[in-house]
DNA sequence: GTGTAACCTGAGCATATACTCGGAAATACT
DNA sequence: AGTATTTCCGAGTATATGCTCAGGTTACAC
């Protein structure tokens, strides 16, 4: 019963690099893992393989990260670290839009970008890391999308009269994940983005709007 | 570039099996793989592994199939199957209900329930294996979920004016794919589905006919 | 009953991957 | 320069998993 649950030791590093060299080091592993994970997926992953992309012996891989599950897990925070930055310079420009509706696409249009980014490496992690729910990391991202979006609507609030039901919210979150991650990672590259994502924008606020 | 591929023939049977033994102890291996999912991840998933639990030996289990891949295959296509039954008949008793939000409610409960009933193995098979989406089991059943959608709607549109614009259902689909995905797999039990799952099925109905 | 085909067995081989450890090389410190 | 610390190396070991094959057992047709 449950998930299956990995030590948090697992995840965590072994040594903390000091010198410049060892840091470029671990960048390089986490690079390759990023790399590796891209091209032969999570089953073609291995330590060995790791050391070999990076241009480091398997000895030194070991100096640093318990496994290749720490390397993973270095790897997601460093995404995590970079969208995180990304949205909060976007919504720093989304608070000078008046419009609800257009602050809203202009905010999906760059979740989209950034996940589409990131296509590959996103669909591995997503489909076969086993452990991608109990990184630190992931949990971290959900709170802080919850924290930028409540932000966004406590804005608005003021000048649009929101009536968002408790259950609008969660209904808000889970369509727009699913609607982004089928839009990303499923969907033929031949059907248009934009404008799903002009209706998409459209319906979010007409609930945020007439709930 | 792209996603990694696996050949066809590592997902198809290596022989028939004829006699009732023989039938048998096929199942008895698909069962084994469902339960060692579902308990070890896929990552805990071997060819040993599943004869031990079978009750089989092991070279029985390369006598019926070329590896565990072919295996899992066999197994989302019987679920697949126990899917389409189930909601067929759903659907027929669906029909009956004229009234459009109610009968949206009951189909969404149903396949709300059907997920939950397999949950942990859903999680696995969804989250952890690589081939999921190139199974041919998983391509029939969203082949099959759109025409069951299509079909409910032209019974309903007899009796409403559906104005559906081409991207709504689309964004149906995936919303309400993110939505149970999330209640299912993710979200913590305190969360009451039955009352989420009311709002989801008025928004999706509100959609349809306002839209 | 006898022969044939289907079915089953499990020891054993090949391979891959995780991980160690003794020691060399580079760097920092004084 | 001398010493300590950090960093790096990679052959080697342990283990797990995929998969084979020669031979035994069961079911069925005649």
């Amino acid at each position: 019963m449950g998930q299956i649950r990995w030590k948090v030791s697992d995840f965590t590093v072994k040594k903390e690099p000091r010198q410049a060299r060892s840091k470029a080091s671990v960048q390089a592993m986490v690079q390759a893992c990023a790399r590796i994970l891209e091209r032969r997926g999570y089953a073609g992953l291995s330590t060995n393989a790791i050391a070999e992309v990076a241009g480091v012996s398997i000895g030194s891989v070991y100096e640093y990260f318990p496994g290749k599950d720490a390397i993973v897990a270095r790897l997601v925070q460093d995404m995590v670290a970079e969208a995180r930055t990304m949205l909060e310079g976007r919504l720093a420009l989304t608070d000078s839009r008046n419009d609800l509706s257009s602050a809203m696409r202009y905010f999906l249009g760059a979740i989209y970008r950034l996940m589409r980014k990131h296509r590959e490496l996103l669909r591995v992690l997503v489909f076969q890391v086993p452990y991608l729910h109990q990184l630190p990391a992931t949990r971290q991202l959900e709170i802080e999308l919850q924290q930028v979006l409540m932000a966004g609507l406590d804005y608005t609030r003021e000048q649009y009269a929101l009536n968002a039901q408790p259950h609008t919210l969660y209904l808000m979150t889970t369509s727009v994940a699913g609607t982004l991650m089928h839009l990303v990672l499923v969907a033929p590259p031949a059907m248009e983005p934009e404008g799903i994502l002009d209706a998409l924008a459209e319906k979010m606020t007409a609930w945020l709007v007439e709930s």
